[in-house]
DNA sequence: CTTGAACCTCTAGTTGCTTGAGGTTGTAAG
DNA sequence: CTTACAACCTCAAGCAACTAGAGGTTCAAG
């Protein structure tokens, strides 16, 4: 009968289709230990070896490392308290699975943005893609400094809108190495900075421009989020950046 | 200025996030290895260290490999030859996700089930579980075989209506353990086995079971599908289940 | 009896760190 | 000027879960 058959470790490998060095792995580890012919040393797999490693199988999918499946194996039945061992693996693999959606959802910004732009500085993509990556960190950040709700509201925005501001932000960037030097009252440079604010602005709303300037900004530390987000100008090109603002604020102010 | 400023490694590893043996290790593979100090041996980074980190944390965050990272830190643009190269993580991410959902959806079966039984026979459940595990084997098996149709049909079962059969299943596995050794006639296993069809048949629906009955069902393969499906019954179990079956089968006919 | 596939053991390599031992340097107080 | 102590150094080993390879033995068929 099928129960009483043997198999080599070979056949055993292709049955189950777990590869021969790993069936050694196994052995060596005290998992799954076949019986040996004691003259050759070749291992005999038999029915229950089947099982076992079915039971195995099973508990890797669920996630278990191999040590805690080996502690599993001897268990003749589940019960409420392995439950609750089941519910921890169950959060472990929806943090894992958030991780993963968040960087394809970057690397799908990168596509996007790389696509309709061809050719995009190193610099600038960094900066992009390292302020997806420390997202959370800036929430935190805005949470901690009370302005929850605009944290919120930001991270509503849709895939869309982000994508729509990543190429606001390369188009500016490279306008921007392009005219810097010339003097920051020139009307090309105010004219950047006033497309530049205009997303800006248009990105987060006007509810959110209006909690933004009720806030006193001086009391944060903006030092810590700029650490957070790297800028992909050199200190003249920002410093210079920060005058051409001041400047058209100071010509709007005026009219 | 920002820019001259020299950190220490503790004063960096505060200021970036990653731990120090970390950056020893970057510096031991080459990956970022900051100017020493010649008499002591202290490492000294600056600012630039600032940004390779920044870029290696983004890369990392891509889900490149710290050799790729070693590659892709000297390219000073993202081209389209390296949005490939991002498609191809994009797949990988995909299918790892995917992996992870099946692992997700099927300890939520688990647990519901467990729950809602209490205490189950361990061998009952790890072949649910395996069942799981290799569902995609099944379906590769169905289609193989022509029947197509059927494995899309099953794929589409919602999960209450998977935890539903779990259930069946697990309740009939109960029963019949507890019936074994009576005689198959017995109107009590006739009646399980009255039960146990029905919930298959009501699963399965009605047009499924049409097309079930016109495949010639002895030229598959069976004995490849029913490696993939471990059964929670010992072979005698399985004879008299069997045996069980036939004669509801002919006492149905007969009316 | 020979050939070749299948098997054996043992060692080392993989990735991305982490931990630890044992020793040196920098800094601040007494 | 010592002396404590934190911060740093190097080098080695350990982790998980295998995978790969060398070099030798056994089995099955012809």
């Amino acid at each position: 009968m099928k129960k009483d058959k043997k198999y080599s470790i070979g056949e055993f490998s292709e049955k189950t289709g777990i590869p021969i060095p790993t069936l050694h792995y196994y052995d060596e580890i005290g998992l799954l230990q076949p019986e040996k012919n004691p003259t050759s040393g070749h291992r005999i797999y038999n029915y229950q070896d089947i099982i076992t490693l079915q039971k195995i199988i099973s508990l890797k999918f669920l996630g278990y490392s191999l040590e805690k499946v080996a502690n599993l194996l001897h268990e003749s039945s589940f019960n409420i308290d392995l439950n609750e061992s089941l519910s921890l693996h169950l959060k472990a693999l929806e943090s894992e699975k958030e991780k993963i959606e968040q960087s394809m959802q970057a690397i799908k910004r990168v596509i996007t943005v790389v696509e309709e732009e061809g050719v995009v500085d190193s610099a600038i993509l960094f900066s992009l893609i390292y302020g997806m990556n420390t997202e959370h960190k800036q929430k935190e950040w805005m949470e901690h400094h009370e302005i929850t709700n605009i944290a919120e509201e930001l991270s509503k925005k849709s895939e869309e809108d982000k994508i729509a501001l990543d190429k606001t932000f390369i188009q500016l960037s490279k306008e921007m190495k392009q005219l810097y030097g010339k003097p920051v009252a020139d009307s090309k440079v105010q004219e950047m900075i006033k497309n530049y604010l205009e997303s800006v602005f248009s990105f987060l709303g006007d509810e959110l421009i209006q909690q933004l300037a009720n806030t006193n900004v001086e009391e944060l530390n903006v030092q810590e989020l700029e650490n957070m987000i790297p800028s992909p100008f050199t200190e003249e090109e920002q410093k210079w950046f920060n005058e051409a603002i001041e400047c058209y604020m100071k010509q709007t102010e005026m009219e």
